[in-house]
DNA sequence: ATCCCACATTGATCCTGGTCAATTCGGGGT
DNA sequence: ACCCCGAATTGACCAGGATCAATGTGGGAT
């Protein structure tokens, strides 16, 4: 139950002079998507909090529940957050990519577990200095509230999607979605790249492995789709694209 | 489709010496989760930002993807939180009681529609001038952040619910959750009082209403409950608990 | 009181997606 | 090359909840 974590060594000697917006081999720190609430001097004192770890697939970062200790944000792979029912029913609440921060609720506890799809790189931030530097920069706390209400946002769609939703529109919507969430951090192609699971589609749709199975089939039967290795090349994303459409 | 919104007269003279954490009839602010993170001085300069305004029955507090203008407080009465598919299908994604906020976000437009189920009394704030005064006050920032990403945590167990729960379950997820969360605000007792139609409930939690009706009929019948007008009495809590335990 | 109308309940039937079971596929180890 | 094992696909059947339709109920207007 404990996460096989290897911490990387630290390389104290990343300084790099990067600029805000820019992404960088070198730092330990590249948090895509809040660099711009910061100027370098403040992503270098970010950086000195910053600790990189790996997590071999399939391994743990946190579990639901536990003392929430450490905040993290990943630099590579995908993470799947999901929710276990007594009886074992799991429902995936959603995946994080590269860019995504987890833990930022700052909340005691985590409120869902979470675990390695792929091998996962991360950074590691103590909860606790996290929350200091954040008392420090009001506009990058402000930045995290915006961050958590567009969570707030993706959320209430996959409720709509899981609520209201047909087996054919559900799978389209997580195409398009997760097609859509790539391109933002720049991994553009005509090909979706599935790193999880039928199972992990499945649970993050309120499906069966057999109903995603069968309609992907069905959509590729169809023209709309082919099914790669590890992935689906879409051939009619205006067809897909209406099935999910909000 | 435009609000029908009746702006009261704006009672100027409301000045109170409320404490933190209490309560106050006279205040124009009474916002009860969040008076904590503030003095009664921060209070009375929250005070003079807000507008008093009452919605009838049915009315509507703003439209999705409509610019936001406006911060919410609700004092009186319940509002739904939904979305709307092109072709009809809603998905209420919440419904907000007496203490909640709506258009927390602080993002440009609204994420989803909003309307009155009864009368509701709410007290507003310019967006503008909120988030003004929220750049003030960064330990309130803080507190709406845990706001915030409490919805969040909301939005994931509904989201659980949604995708892994069977028709009785979910009815049963609803009553309890909703008897929790009026408890929290002070409203306890055996009787659920349901401000919301069999329509509404049905759409928060992916259901047809005819189903939603039969779920409360059996539960009746096997002596969970009774329905009872305007609401429900819970017979066995326990059972009902068990039914919804995550 | 009576009518009206929206909402709720109940019943009969249908159909989407779940369940159970049998192959098939694909990657890794020897 | 071969086997092995977990993941994916496919098929046959089933059931929970949706759909369609009829009936009941309660509050407001006249």
């Amino acid at each position: 139950m404990i996460a096989r974590q290897t911490t990387v060594q630290t390389d104290g000697s990343a300084q790099c002079g990067m600029h805000a917006g820019e992404r960088c081999a070198l730092c330990k720190v590249r948090p895509v998507s809040i660099c711009a609430a910061l100027d370098s001097k403040e992503l270098c004192a970010l950086d000195a909090l910053a600790q990189q770890s790996v997590f071999e697939p399939k391994s743990t970062l946190f579990i639901q529940d536990e003392p929430a200790s450490t905040v993290f944000n990943i630099t590579e792979g995908v993470v799947r957050l999901y929710k276990l029912l007594p009886d074992g029913r799991r429902q995936i609440v959603g995946f994080a990519l590269p860019g995504d921060f987890l833990g930022l609720a700052m909340a005691d506890r985590y409120g869902c577990s979470a675990d390695a799809i792929e091998t996962v790189r991360v950074c590691r931030f103590s909860r606790i200095a996290f929350g200091a530097f954040l008392d420090e920069k009001p506009h990058l706390l402000r930045r995290l509230h915006e961050f958590a209400t567009h969570e707030l946002s993706l959320a209430q769609d996959q409720m709509v999607v899981l609520g209201r939703r047909s087996a054919e529109e559900k799978v389209a919507s997580f195409l398009v979605g997760l097609q859509n969430r790539l391109a933002r951090i720049g991994a553009v192609s005509a090909t979706v790249p599935l790193a999880m699971s039928r199972q992990d589609i499945a649970d993050f749709l309120g499906l069966t492995i057999e109903t995603v199975s069968r309609t992907l089939s069905r959509m590729a039967r169809e023209k709309m789709l082919v099914i790669v290795p590890g992935g689906v090349r879409l051939l009619d994303p205006k067809r897909v694209e209406a099935l999910a459409a909000r």
